[in-house]
DNA sequence: GTGAAAGCGCTAACAA
DNA sequence: TTGTTAGCGCTTTCAC
């Protein structure tokens, strides 16, 4: 007897009104046991009566599962991640999960706390789209929290990881600019320590150097994936001379930079200068930029790694899996033919 | 005596490891109470060499407080929800909460199911920015549950609410392009049913009237904040005839969807057509876009609503508030005089 | 300053 | 089929 003025209803409640024991509401409840049509009458009754919701903090601590995911971003505001989150949420609420969202700007530390929070706050498993992984994924190896790492790896975790093949997109896309004459090309990498970013490097230097392009060491540098340090940087990079006749960008945001950087200082995309990106944020494909890049398929991206996650919280103990999507490059308005001065200084 | 091959060591392991009690241990955690020095000595060493979490669940279960708020929007895909989230969650971690995200499309029944979802998961409170509000929300008006609302209201609710002038915003718009020159000014509208669509579309409607312009019904649409309706809707506001020297798009996605629409047909813009948004989304900056339009503060609208949620959570009882922030109306490149033309078949 | 005991709301044996 | 009991991990009186 428990009930005067009290928030909500419990599940005692619900018994008593239903007469029957609060074991027998808990069976209805799960659409589990063996209740007899009555009962479960009677009980169906008197949830609605009471207006009855189940207290999700009890029953998890109770069987030791949250049915939560945890979400740790660098940043919402980057379409890129926000395409995941939008397939990671589908993708959990489908399979039954609720999804706790952090952020974690681009440092080790922070990422640390967003997950130790997560942890502590009882979620299933973890999606890990940050950096920082190499050094601050280790503790959990320990713990048994499930987690799987998303367009990042970490060459020390061992665990899920859902990406693709960073390497040979950036490849097609140097192979491409090779195509239309471009043989000065400028790389703007996004952050050193991120797989991503280093893969794509790579695979930028293997396609320079199988096609015998060389590369100004004025030519490369690093934007951390900010718009702004892009823009800055091309505008330093269009001082150089020669010059760059195309700038490949190592991520959306970086591209989109660059491009303001070149028109801040009068150079035209693409007449007299090709840039590419890589990710294929949907603002890529709008009419005032069509932005030739690297598309990724970021929405299944953030699906499957929710899926991956499931089967781990489900007990599956396979050496971990690596799924590399497909991704396509699209080439739009912003690369065109080398100029001809381009050109004539390789001939 | 608990411990042997457990998951997680518990606050009772600590206990036992400093040969003190649990309450002692809870004590220390808390930071709270006297505790002698030589205890919390001891207590944190253990807590330390054990490894120990805290459960919040546990916590919360107990306490009746789980340090959690709720975020349902639309769609983290949509960069003005995006920029409200990152202000809500960094908002949220300062004020020591944990944030619990839904998407909820626009529907009335998708918008009730997250919400009864998070109050199942005993958030302490709601952050609301979806439609379907005038009917969804009555049902938590009863349970102890605060929420606030963000950039949309709804009649019914008596909650606090986070926004913008949404109606003298969309005069200024207006008046400017009536300034430029412009007679036959079309309006995109968004969600007839969203307060902010409505709102805007009044002030709209107030100007037009104020400046004495009329307005073709053909001028006049919505395109549910869809990039691709919005395009098909200027496809055909174009047919007509006189046809349009300007559209106001309620929301940037839409004017964007409009540009497209435009240049699908042959429409320069701005020569031939002006274009305005409204929210400031981050692309609109961009070089290659340069959207007029009109600029919300939307990253401090999503930290405010916390803050104001975070009062309320605390036991705060004054009436419903409304917070109006500032605005800015950005004049960019999608706007030009009118073209001649246009101007003659008015004088 | 510290510990024993009760209980938050629920589920899972086990008995009946 | 149903109810009784114990307890998930924690906090919180209330004695001592």
């Amino acid at each position: 007897m428990s009930g005067h003025a009290r928030q909500h209803p419990t599940i005692k409640d619900v018994a008593e009104r239903a007469q029957v024991s609060p074991a027998t509401v808990s069976s209805v409840l799960r659409a589990n046991k063996n209740v007899s049509d009555i009962s479960r009458q009677k009980v169906l009754e008197a949830i609605e009566a009471l207006g009855y919701r189940p207290n999700r903090l009890a029953q998890a601590l109770r069987t030791q599962r949250s049915r939560t995911v945890g979400l740790i971003i660098p940043d919402i505001t980057n379409p890129f991640y926000a395409d995941i989150a939008q397939g990671a949420t589908d993708q959990a609420r489908e399979s039954g999960y609720g999804l706790f969202l952090m952020t974690a700007c681009e440092s080790e530390t922070a990422l640390r706390q967003a997950a130790e929070e997560l942890v502590q706050r009882q979620v299933d498993g973890l999606l890990l789209t940050s950096v920082g992984l190499d050094y601050a994924i280790t503790p959990w190896q320990l713990d048994k929290v499930p987690y799987v790492l998303v367009n990042r790896y970490a060459k020390t975790a061992v665990a899920d990881y859902v990406g693709i093949d960073n390497r040979s997109g950036a490849q097609e896309v140097v192979r491409f600019l090779h195509g239309l004459g471009h043989r000065r090309i400028a790389f703007i990498g996004g952050l050193p320590h991120s797989s991503a970013s280093r893969d794509r490097l790579e695979g930028f230097y293997a396609a320079m150097q199988e096609l015998d392009l060389t590369l100004s060491p004025l030519h490369i540098g690093f934007a951390d994936l900010q718009y702004d340090k892009a823009m800055k940087l091309v505008q330093s990079m269009l001082q150089t001379e020669p010059r760059p006749s195309a700038v490949f960008a190592a991520d959306d945001m970086m591209a989109l930079g660059a491009w303001e950087g070149a028109q801040s200082v009068g150079v035209r995309v693409p007449q007299d200068l090709s840039i590419v990106g890589f990710d294929g944020i949907w603002s890529t494909a709008w009419a005032g930029i069509q932005l030739s890049t690297v598309v990724q398929p970021r929405y299944e991206l953030g699906r499957l790694a929710v899926s991956l996650l499931h089967e781990r919280i489900q007990g599956l103990t396979s050496p971990a899996r690596v799924r590399l999507l497909p991704y396509q490059f699209m080439a739009r308005r912003t690369t065109a033919a080398a100029p001809i001065d381009s050109v004539r200084s390789i001939n």
